[in-house]
DNA sequence: ACATTTGGCAACCTCCAGGTTGCCATTTCT
DNA sequence: AGAAATGGCAACCTGGAGGTTGCCAAATGT
């Protein structure tokens, strides 16, 4: 259910610290549980467990039920949206940039 | 390599599709004013400055006075500073995905 | 069998982002 | 000089984000 091209719901996604501590976290590719991913944190546990779905619904994690706990995982996709619609803006910017220098220099 | 910076700012800065659409407006270089750019939206111009303002302070754009108008116009550090986060997240999972295989195949 | 770990659900609170309206100052046009 | 364009400022409203607490259900350890 991962909305392709508009970026903006993976931009506000990352937009909290918590949830970039917990994607850097987990940027390592191993699934956790809720607990574990809550334990050395100053933060409640449902806090937490709420930052986990937001993250889940931009697609940038997924979680598997194993037994009593839910575990999650990075998802690369949405980073690759959000990194090539920075790619788009920065290089029409340098297109620009690059427009406008050779105006100059002329 | 590039300079550090807290990239949750930038984020939260994206994170809005009408300032999206600023950003993407402006990506061509050109400097607008506040009238120009709040021409062709169903926002009140006081709304469209306030998410130059927010852009600004996150540094995303720059604003210049000129007369009776201020003009903004792309600033393209921030951006390279959100990129090289994702492209950091997105090589630390990269890397462990390899090392994951790698154990797997063996 | 019982206690513990784990987490889902719901109610609640507070604060701020996004948006509006109204008014006023300055610059530009005629 | 007078009218219009441009935008800064402030008050105000509303919804939702972020956080907490309390309770309950299911899976696990002993």
């Amino acid at each position: 259910m991962t909305p392709q091209g508009n970026p903006a719901p993976v931009f506000a996604a990352l937009s909290d610290p918590t949830r970039l501590a917990l994607l850097l976290k987990l940027s390592d590719g191993r699934a956790r549980s809720i607990a574990t991913l809550s334990a050395d944190t100053h933060l409640t546990r449902q806090a937490v467990t709420k930052h986990l779905h937001v993250l889940e619904k931009a697609g940038l994690v997924g979680s598997v039920r194993v037994g009593r706990e839910s575990r999650f995982a990075c998802q690369p996709e949405p980073i690759a949206t959000a990194r090539s619609y920075l790619d788009t803006v920065s290089r029409q910017w340098d297109d620009a940039l690059g427009r406008l220098q050779a105006l100059v220099e002329r």
